[in-house]
DNA sequence: TATTTGGTATGCTATATAACATAAAAACAA
DNA sequence: TTGTTTTTATGTTATATAGCATACCAAATA
C-alpha cells in the first residue's frame, strides 16, 4: 500500500497539479482515497458508453483518447500523459462516457471517488477555478483541433500532430526523438487520414529530410520546415 | 436604466441560468454590476486576439462564433442563443479570444467585469460546479462534432448541421421552420463544405422532400430521413 | 523449421468534393 | 429609374485523398 500511495501522492504534489492549491490535511486525506491501478499497453480504462465513477489522474505512462465515429473510424481526440485527468468530462457533465481510453503503453491511473471530488470542488472553490481553466485550455485545443483536421490538407495534418506529439510528450535523450511510439494506425487516426496515407506522407518527410523514421522512433530532423508544413496546411 | 436592469436580470433569473443558485442579495448585487450593450446584425463582439473584458451572457438575439482556417475560410464552432455565454472559453483560459463572435440578428449582450465573475466563482462554490458543468456539456459538442466534421460526407454533415440549428433553436409557429436564417455560406462555414456544395445539396433535400426551402427559410418536412442522413453520414 | 499474424510499404484506381465559371435573382445604392 | 453589389443557383473540371490490391518484413506460434 505505501507503493500505492506513493504514486497517487505523485498526481497531488506535483508542482503542476490542480490539487496543489489544497492546504497539507486535505491532500492527505485525498491521497488516502485514491486508489491506483496498472493497465498493461492496449489495456482499456473505459469504453464509450460506461459511467464515470470517479476522477482518473494518469499517474504514469501515456493513454489515447478516442471517438469511434462512421464505420467504426476511430478518432483519437486526445493524448494524456502523467500528471493529466482522463474522462472527466463526462464526469463533470454528468454524462456517460462518450470517448474511450485505452493505454499506448503500460499506465498507472489513480481513481479519485465521484463523491470525494465533487465534495471537494463544493469546499474549495479555488481547485474549482483551476478545473474551470484546465477545461477552458482544454476546449481551446479542441476548437482549434477541429479546424486543423477540417482545413489543413494531409501533409498539414500529419506535420501538425508530430509537433503536436513533441510538444506533448516531448523528445528522448537525443533532443529529436519523439517520446511516444505510435502505430501508423494510431498516427492516421489521430490525424485523420486513412493509415495508408499516414504511411505514405511519413516516407515523403523522411525522404524531404524533414524527419527520420526507425521503425515507430520518429526523429525531428528540421523542426522549422515541418512547423512550416503545418502552418501552410 | 430600468431596461438594462432588466434584460440583464433576465440572464441571471431564467430558470435555466447558472447564477439561479445565488442567493437574492447577490444577485441583485450581480445585476447591478452588469452592463447590457445592443448588437446590430452582423456586428462583432469580438475578434481573435482580442482580450477578454468580462463574461458575456447573450439576453437576446443569436451570435455565431468562428475560427479563421487555412485561407481565411471561416468555422463555425459555436451557435450561441439567449442565455448563453459568449466567449468565456478565452476569459476562463486567461488567454486572448481564439476565435471571433458576430450577431447574426440584432442582439442583446450583458457583460459581467472579470473581477466581479472571479470574485464570485471564489465565493461560491455551487456557481463553479454549475460552470465547470456547462463547459463539460460544451467540451463534448466539441468533440462530437470534429468526428462529424472530419468523418461525415456532405449530406451527412448538412443534414447534421440542420439538425443541430433546429434543435439549438427551436422550430417557428408552424413547428417545422428552423428559427434561424443564415446564409448559405454561414451555413456551409457551419457544416465545413463550400457555399457551392451547401446550396447545390440544400437543393437535392429540397428535391428529396426532406426540406422546403424559401429564401432563407428552411422547413424541416422529414425529420425522419434527415436523422438517417445525418446518421449514416 | 514452417506457419501464421500484425504491421509496414507502395502502386493503381475511383470518387467525393473543391475550385472555377457563368448567370440569374435579390438587395441595395445612386 | 438604372446601376452595383451580394447572394443564390447550376454546370464543368481538377484534384486530394480514400479505397483497394499486393508484397514485404518481423514477431509470435505451432
Amino acid at each position: 500500500m505505501i507503493n500505492q500511495n506513493t504514486i497517487c501522492r505523485y498526481c497531488i504534489d506535483r508542482e503542476d497539479s490542480v490539487f496543489n492549491v489544497l492546504d497539507e490535511e486535505t491532500k492527505e486525506d485525498l491521497a488516502e482515497n485514491m486508489i491506483s491501478t496498472h493497465y498493461k499497453k492496449g489495456e482499456i480504462l473505459y469504453k464509450e458508453g460506461d459511467v464515470p465513477t470517479g476522477l482518473i489522474c494518469l499517474a504514469d505512462g501515456k493513454v489515447k483518447v478516442f471517438k469511434e465515429g462512421v464505420g467504426a473510424r476511430e478518432q483519437i481526440i486526445r493524448m494524456a500523459k502523467p500528471i493529466g485527468f482522463v474522462g472527466y468530462r463526462a464526469l463533470f457533465a454528468n454524462d456517460y462516457y462518450s470517448s474511450s481510453a485505452v493505454a499506448i503503453e503500460d499506465s498507472i491511473a489513480c481513481l479519485i471517488e465521484k463523491k470525494k471530488i465533487f465534495d471537494l470542488l463544493q469546499k474549495n472553490s479555488e481547485l474549482s477555478l483551476r478545473i474551470i481553466r484546465y477545461m477552458a485550455v482544454e476546449l481551446g485545443f479542441a476548437n482549434t483541433r477541429t479546424v486543423t483536421l477540417t482545413q489543413k490538407h494531409i501533409r498539414g495534418r500529419l506535420a501538425e500532430s508530430l509537433i503536436f506529439l513533441k510538444d506533448t510528450y516531448g523528445f528522448a535523450e537525443d533532443k529529436a526523438t519523439i517520446k511516444v511510439y505510435l502505430s501508423r494506425e494510431d498516427l492516421a487516426n489521430l490525424s485523420n487520414m486513412t493509415t495508408s496515407n499516414a504511411i505514405r506522407t511519413l516516407s515523403t518527410f523522411a525522404s524531404e529530410g524533414v524527419i527520420a523514421i526507425n521503425a515507430r522512433k520518429i526523429k525531428i530532423l528540421d523542426i522549422k520546415t515541418l512547423e512550416n508544413i503545418s502552418n501552410l496546411g
